[in-house]
DNA sequence: GTCTCCCGCCACCGG
DNA sequence: CCGGTGGCGGGAGAC
């Protein structure tokens, strides 16, 4: 049978190929083997059986298991004459398909159901291993990356909760939101172009990267709302690398538009830092293993395939997405959890997304600010934040017009602020019947309970949405960081990072964690964040360095809490924020190694005091934890939560308030994974979003009391980064809803969550040249390759076209006119922020190289920019999509 | 030769 | 000190 769908499949060739190998190395031995594997499989064989039925039917998984199944089919019927020798040969001739991870993956999914009831299925690594004889260790790699996708969860040592792809939609909607915070896409984009241009310097590269953003140091691991991760390690360990390495590669694949991946940009971006090129070279090498490891497990999730492009330089692996890619809403997500995101999506995307983006924007913009490195970039970033600024008030009429569908990413952004702000608004307003409104959406995906809980946290949102002043307030102080603002920026981002949000599902809740070092210490340090992605992680440098740093510093006194607080706050965090993952409060405490604990326990002690306000305030808000670093921004932060707390919040974080926003659709908590790195190099960005297990939640309630339900879940979020960029997108977000709206026309240019700001006419004008030059938006999709630079930005363009005709309504003064305050307000910061270099770096700058720093030019870009980001592509190259399967 | 990536050493970490 | 985890990279099999 198998025999017959490889023939009949893609794969025919490799398959063949295999077939022969085995049937010479292996078939005989091997045969044996593998029927004695068979037969081992055999008790599994339901499964495995159901695996064959499924590949029938999927044309995927039949290549992977003609892949597997193959060679043992083949050999099968080769195997005999050569088996003589069994035994080791056998085994040898088995070959290491055999025991490819993919290959094991698939066994081991075999035996669980997709779907499973609600009755948890616990898994016995050591069952497991012994079943599927392989050493324990590989047992881990799938776990990894099974885990970073939520489809397991480990409830205690050795053993695992099955989830199977019951919270894979909300968890891929997360990861695409927090990917777009993150500006992955530009990030890719920048690489290919980078690629394409030069074959590429790391070095250069990475430098380049550095300058621009850093982002990537920050790390987050999303949880999901019932997966806690109970086991304290998994904070701990490092980053547990593969855990967050998938998830940051899904999120790539989520954010990038033609959905292609090819390894070597993968392995790139999930490099952090670079520094030495030599390192580079062998960390390269080792990502790219990984890589190959966590592709393998995600193969057979039959989530990407893997071809090869065609370059310029030759053939790449590469890898599409094959997944489902609309995704529900994050808030949605929670409720649904459902398998078919798609649906889901559209409704409830935005806000997730938005709020995810929110988060990241307002963290990146923190990061941005980091950048202080290359004065020239941080021009560049500079620009781009106003841009970004100017952009989200825009955005907001984004939203209105993409939210929904199309312009997705664009109006992801503005969207995702708009319903927090909406939501808050609502929810602060009305507080809590209000919010329901705005949560319709939500709420009708969410049961009512978890609705109530997501308001509460709105609330305090909406107190800011409400006022635009509110909001700019908080970006402006974003912005201002460029000025003498940053410094209070990472207080603020240390605040945001523990915003709870209520969950709208009973699982509802994601905590992303974050770096320490991401956290705000570099966003005090430097606001830079915004200019790009890429940089926007870069706080690491945190404290230290200096420049920001010592402003950072001042601020921070300031901020108080923040700036310590990260790092306090995470150690002290536990408590508060313990519920979820204790574990998450060693990593931080660890680090935080700064000093002041005090602070931090005073912090926390004040997040708690404001928690149990906010919570109480809030049905169930939606809580962003952050890591114990962050626990202490918690306790700062926590109060944004709270309605007065809120503004606050505002002031010190944009993020917060996109957290909130996020939290709305999703919470997630935002925990630094790394313990200590914080200092330096931070480069990486390593987070692992883990939903917060509803316990988590309780315990927040605990602190907050107002334990409002169950459903509630935090969301932890970065705040440094958020804070930054979180803040535009938030502040346009409440505007935004409305705008968005608007917008929504030049939405359709999905792609990025671009703001929508409305650019001048000005802006309009240079948008359209830039269209014009642009034009190539088609090729985008090629794979996203790099376009090489000056088409990069143009390949948006096409995008912008719609964009174009949405700005030119908003577009007559940039921010101001176009939506209704809050834009204005938005751009008052953003002014700010412009002038401050910190605040620039808006990640969609490096997206546009193009010249116009114009915020509201930004704005524009931001627009259709962020598809253009995206869009840029095309120009270049063309991949080649053949597809393969090895 | 290059691409994949398995294997398992060994560092961590919590207990 | 021990056992569970999991980073990491050598090196070998697959092309």
């Amino acid at each position: 049978m198998l025999g017959r769908w490889f023939c009949l499949s893609p794969n025919f060739f490799k398959s063949s190929k295999e077939i022969r190998r085995d049937d010479s190395s292996m078939g005989p031995f091997t045969t044996p083997k593998k029927r004695a594997e068979a037969g081992s499989v055999d008790p599994w064989t339901p499964t495995s059986n159901l695996k064959m039925l499924i590949s029938a039917a999927s044309p995927e998984i039949r290549n992977r298991e003609k892949e597997l199944c193959m060679d043992a089919d083949d050999r099968d019927g080769l195997d005999p004459t050569q088996d003589s020798e069994n035994g080791d040969e056998s085994e040898k001739m088995i070959s290491r398909k055999d025991k490819s991870l993919g290959l094991l993956c698939h066994k081991f999914l075999a035996r669980y159901p997709d779907y499973p009831d609600s009755v948890l299925t616990d898994i016995c690594l050591d069952d497991v291993a012994t079943e599927l004889s392989v050493e324990r260790r590989r047992i881990y790699d799938i776990m990894n990356v099974l885990e970073s996708l939520h489809m397991v969860s480990r409830s205690a040592k050795n053993r695992y909760s099955w989830h199977g792809r019951t919270k894979l939609a909300e968890t891929l909607a997360i990861l695409r939101s927090v990917g777009e915070t993150h500006r992955y896409g530009q990030q890719m984009q920048q690489i290919r172009q980078r690629v394409a241009d030069r074959e590429f310097d790391f070095s250069q590269e990475e430098k380049e990267n550095e300058a621009e953003g850093g982002e990537q140091k920050e790390l987050f691991f999303v949880e999901h709302p019932g997966v806690e991760f109970k086991a304290a390690s998994v904070n701990s360990r490092k980053d547990k690398s593969l855990r967050v390495m998938s998830q940051k590669f899904v999120m790539l694949f989520l954010v990038s538009n033609p959905h292609v991946v090819s390894l070597d940009v993968a392995a790139k971006i999930l490099i952090g830092e670079d520094h030495v090129a030599d390192q580079d070279k062998s960390k390269f090498k080792t990502k790219v293993r990984r890589l190959y490891d966590i592709a393998n497990v995600l193969r057979s999730l039959k989530l990407i395939e893997k071809f090869h492009v065609t370059e310029v330089g030759g053939r790449k692996p590469a890898f599409k997405w094959i997944g489902p890619v609309e995704l529900p809403p994050v808030q949605d997500l929670s409720k649904s959890s459902s398998e078919f995101p798609s649906q889901k999506k559209r409704v409830l995307e935005p806000s997730v997304e938005n709020c995810a983006k929110n988060l990241f924007p307002s963290s990146g913009a923190k990061r941005s600010f980091t950048r202080h490195p290359s004065l020239i970039k941080l021009a560049k970033s500079i620009q781009d934040d106003r841009r970004k600024i100017n952009s989200a008030p825009s955005s907001p009429t984004k939203c209105v017009l993409g939210d929904s569908a199309n312009v997705d990413v664009p109006s992801k952004m503005a969207q995702l602020a708009a319903i927090c702000k909406i939501k808050l608004d609502q929810e602060s307003r009305p507080k809590e019947t209000p919010a329901a409104t705005e949560r319709d959406p939500a709420a009708e995906r969410l049961p009512p309970p978890a609705s109530g809980h997501m308001d509460p946290p709105k609330v305090p949102l909406t107190a800011q949405s409400q006022e635009p002043g509110v909001h700019l307030t908080p970006r402006t102080p974003l912005a201002g960081q460029a000025a003498g603002a940053v410094t209070f920026i990472p207080a603020q981002c240390s605040p945001l990072i523990p915003v709870l949000l209520p969950r709208q599902r009973g699982n509802g809740p994601y905590a992303v964690y974050l770096h320490p070092s991401s956290l705000r210490s570099n966003a005090l340090s430097r606001p830079q964040p915004t200019s790009l992605a890429v940089r926007s992680m870069t706080f690491e440098d945190k404290m230290g360095q200096s420049p920001n740093a010592p402003s950072a510093a001042k601020s921070r006194p300031a901020s108080r809490e923040s700036d310590s607080s990260p790092l306090t706050l995470k150690r002290q965090r536990p408590g508060s924020t313990a519920e979820s993952s204790p574990s998450k409060a060693r990593r931080p405490d660890p680090n935080f190694k700064d000093g002041s604990p005090k602070l931090g326990e005073i912090l926390q002690a004040r997040l708690k005091a404001r928690r149990g306000a906010h919570l109480v305030s809030r049905p169930s808000p939606r809580a962003l934890h952050l890591d114990p670093e962050f626990v202490n921004t918690p306790g700062g932060a926590a109060g944004p939560t709270l309605e007065h707390s809120l503004e606050n919040l505002l002031e010190r974080d944009d993020r917060p308030v996109t957290s909130d926003l996020e939290a709305g659709f999703t919470p997630v908590r935002a925990v630094p994974l790394t313990p200590g790195q914080i200092h330096s190099e931070t480069l990486v960005p390593a987070g692992y979003l883990i939903p917060i297990s509803q316990q988590s939640l309780i315990s927040y309630k605990e602190l907050q009391n107002s334990g409002e339900e169950s459903n509630k879940s935090s969301y932890i979020y970065q705040t440094p980064t958020a804070g930054s960029r979180s803040a535009a997108a938030l502040e346009v977000t409440p505007t935004n809803l409305r705008l968005s709206k608007p917008p929504a026309a030049a939405v359709s240019s999905p792609h990025q969550p671009s703001r929508v700001s409305c650019p001048s006419p000005a802006i309009l004008n240079f948008t359209l040249q830039n269209l014009g030059l642009i034009s190539s938006p088609t090729g985008a999709f090629g794979s996203s390759q790099p376009p090489e630079g000056a088409g990069a930005a143009l390949g948006p363009l096409g995008l912008q076209p719609r964009g174009l005709v949405f700005i030119k309504p908003v577009s007559p003064v940039p921010v101001q006119p176009a939506l209704p305050g809050q834009p204005l307000t938005l751009i008052s910061l953003q002014q700010p922020l412009m002038a401050t270099p910190k605040a620039s770096g808006l990640p969609q700058h490096s997206f546009f190289h193009t010249p116009v720093p114009l915020s509201p030019l930004a704005a524009m870009v931001t627009v259709s920019g962020q598809p253009a980001s995206r869009t840029v592509y095309v120009p270049q190259r063309k991949l080649d999509v053949s597809a393969e399967d090895s």
